[in-house]
DNA sequence: ATGCGGACCTGTTAGC
DNA sequence: TGCTAACAGGTCCGCA
């Protein structure tokens, strides 16, 4: 479910009801995520105060007076804020109860994401440290694109996925922003020219932005912090579409699988 | 080093 | 209608 636009909303969405407030339990109900939660992790948290929240990619990091949070949400993961009375349901693995007398709820089905706790640096840490840039940021540019490409011969759509590259662009908007760069999600990464890079570039900032201006990406049961849904699937225009009409052309969007990923493009606007 | 496939899980959907 | 197989938003790891 969550992409980088959905991280971003939830982030949004809960930060105002954490920040300041004193943890007064940690219930888990199910320990048995992408990671185990350790079983000390109750004791850290309980009494300790939330400060600021950051993300960086799709983790999302809590800072603590003690330490911080990290947590991923994976393929199926959202927070919400509850009442802590409220009864959970059957993935509801994690509470993190404020002294407000709400609760950070974690819900995640296929229980691929995580929650660690780390002291010191969060920059610093494995999971963290070799990200690459920020697509949002100053420090996502074309040369930094079209440099680290170079000699490369995987599909662009895989290159620009790769965390290491940039961090964030997952399946849905990968095919959106080569939709819209016009380049063909097959083509080898080291053969696209630096002026090509700069459209996609723009194209998959020009993506997130507009899907997290519009809430994030709705699929199936996405709920933001807030718990309301977010409106971006109506926006497109490539995604979940193969077989049907390119918006552009008119022509048949094709549907392939790269890198056991479902991959969608127009052979007509995308080379 | 690069790049690929498998692995982790469960729920939903497509197809027979 | 019912069963089974394929597929789903991520990303780490190990092997060639």
């Amino acid at each position: 479910m969550p992409e980088l636009p959905e991280v971003e909303t939830t982030l949004r969405g809960i930060a105002p009801y954490l920040q300041g407030q004193t943890v007064t339990g940690f219930i888990v109900r199910n320990p048995r995520l992408r990671y185990p939660v350790a079983p000390e992790l109750a004791a850290l948290v309980t009494g300790a105060t939330v400060g600021a929240l950051h993300r960086r990619g799709k983790y999302l990091l809590l800072d603590f007076n003690t330490g911080h949070l990290l947590i991923h949400l994976g393929m199926s993961g959202s927070l919400r804020l509850v009442l802590a009375a409220t009864p959970p349901g059957n993935h509801d693995h994690i509470d993190l109860l404020l002294a407000s007398g709400q609760a950070l709820r974690y819900t995640d089905p296929r229980r691929f994401g995580l929650w660690l706790w780390h002291e010191g640096d969060p920059a610093q840490h494995s999971l963290i440290r070799h990200l690459g840039p920020e697509p949002l940021g100053d420090d996502f540019t074309p040369q930094g694109l079209w440099q680290r490409s170079r000699g490369k011969r995987v599909a662009v759509k895989s290159f620009i996925m790769d965390s290491q590259v940039v961090v964030g662009v997952g399946n849905i908007y990968a095919n959106e922003a080569l939709y819209l760069a016009g380049i063909h999600p097959q083509r080898a990464a080291g053969r696209i020219s630096l002026q090509r890079y700069s459209a996609l570039h723009d194209a998959i900032r020009g993506v997130l932005t507009s899907a997290i201006a519009q809430g994030g990406t709705t699929l199936r049961d996405f709920v933001g912090g807030d718990g309301k849904p977010g409106y971006f699937s109506q926006s497109l225009s490539v995604y979940g579409r193969g077989g049907e009409p390119c918006l552009g052309c008119g022509s048949k969007l094709r549907e392939v699988r790269l890198g056991q990923r479902t991959t969608v493009y127009c052979p007509q606007c995308q080379r």
